[in-house]
DNA sequence: AACGCTCGGTAACGGACTGTAACCGGCGTG
DNA sequence: CACGCCGGTTACAGTCCGTTACCGAGCGTT
């Protein structure tokens, strides 16, 4: 619930988060990877399991694409606290957060192998000056980003644990969908103390949430192996914490 | 802690938010608000207490410079949750989360009378085609706003209700000094229920933490007037939720 | 002054989530 | 295989915060 979904190379579908039906430019304006790389000199880059896509204090030189493999980011603060506040994965923009100042903000961990597209910034950044429609889908990428960090915040300041943990597995599942694969059936990429995390919730409780829910029949769960058998069920499971 | 401070006419001051010291461009590069009508059409626009800046559904057109008064911006799902996301004061960029929609994506009420410059949004992008300064400042405006939703996520998910409470009462001395006015005492400009919804506590929850606060020496709270006595007390208070 | 309303503060109780701990299964290693 | 390790699940007790309720101060209306 916690992505800057630009530049997409994957199949075209309306998208319907929450309350933000309409897009800025029409599905048709938008700038493919192809066509950026004309403008922008872009490089790929492989990351194994568990390897930093970047850390907090490197130099920010670049914004980065996600072609495979999934990624968590994850803020921390001088005295230790430390949560995970999102999950990446194909067509991603990562690192927007980092805009605007020398070194990277957060980090950024492959949960599994993967691979990115290294956008240079200073480029990317001349060349929105050199075609409106990049800059407009850079500027639009960014408030997009902001627009989901503030409808998890809502989720996290208004749900219950077992709310939270069903709209995460909804959240999931449609992204998963929008790549083109089922949104009824997939597999975590992330530990449980990572979905714990950016829930802002125990381990313990997310497990409990899952063996709930499972209980409840809405979903079918098997270690990391996801199936959804109710999504309305999931959706208005529990009431919100008022 | 959910501002995007840009275009700021207050005094000149090198901001220290959490882990983020350094600014993209230095601080002398900044457009001031009399370079930006330069080039956009800026209009005074006052707004009454408890008046909306603007509704989410609404359709939108520009951005707003907060002049004086404070605002609250709110999110609502269509379930009927909601909380507010945020206070902007003067100096702020308000309307960044609807960039790139025809429509408005959340409420902006006003806490006080105020006034507010309205910077109509099509000629601002047009104008940053032709001011390379102008759309970095508008892109990391927009940047240091996601920074700023997930330093407060951190907050959120690992700070217990008095030590949010406290990292509340900090950010909101900070921006008042930021602006030139005093960082150890300032009035409260919304009520316990808007601070609690923020804070993703109950009011009542949130009139304890502030009287335990009180009692413990680090602040001097009677009703909105609050006096900072013991900043590190407040700082390192008690220990992270883990 | 009496009334009603909103806002803020206090206290007692209960419940949701946490913290701790034990257990289980899979996997790699000695 | 035995072993330890890691990730995940479950059980139980503890705690923090939400719930409910009541009270007081400020203010506008009658």
């Amino acid at each position: 619930m916690t992505t800057a979904t630009a530049f997409a190379s994957a199949p075209t579908a309306t998208r319907s988060i929450g309350r933000t039906p309409a897009v800025a430019f029409e599905r048709h304006d938008e700038i493919g990877l192809a066509e950026l790389q004309a403008h922008v000199p872009a490089v790929r880059r492989k990351i194994a399991q568990g390897q930093y896509l970047y850390r907090a204090g490197q130099p920010f030189a670049a914004l980065f694409l996600v072609n495979t493999g999934c990624f968590k980011t994850c803020e921390l603060a001088e005295d230790g606290r430390e949560q995970v506040t999102g999950f990446r994965m194909r067509g991603d923009l990562v690192g927007v957060e980092s805009i605007g100042l020398s070194q990277f903000a957060c980090d950024v961990v492959a949960l599994e192998d993967g691979e990115v597209w290294e956008l240079p910034y200073p480029p990317m950044l001349t060349a929105c000056l050199r075609i409106p429609v990049l800059q407009a889908r850079l500027t639009s990428a960014l408030a997009e980003e902001v627009r989901r960090d503030r409808l998890w915040m809502l989720a996290l300041g208004t749900l219950g644990a077992e709310r939270r943990v069903a709209a995460f597995l909804l959240d999931l599942a449609e992204r998963h969908a929008r790549l083109g694969f089922s949104g009824r059936h997939f597999i975590l990429r992330m530990s449980r103390a990572d979905m714990a995390s950016y829930l802002a919730l125990k381990h313990e409780t997310v497990s409990r949430a899952l063996s709930r829910l499972d209980a409840l029949g809405h979903i079918a769960v098997q270690r990391r192996e996801i199936r959804i058998l109710d999504a309305d069920g999931l959706r208005h499971g529990a009431e919100a914490v008022h």
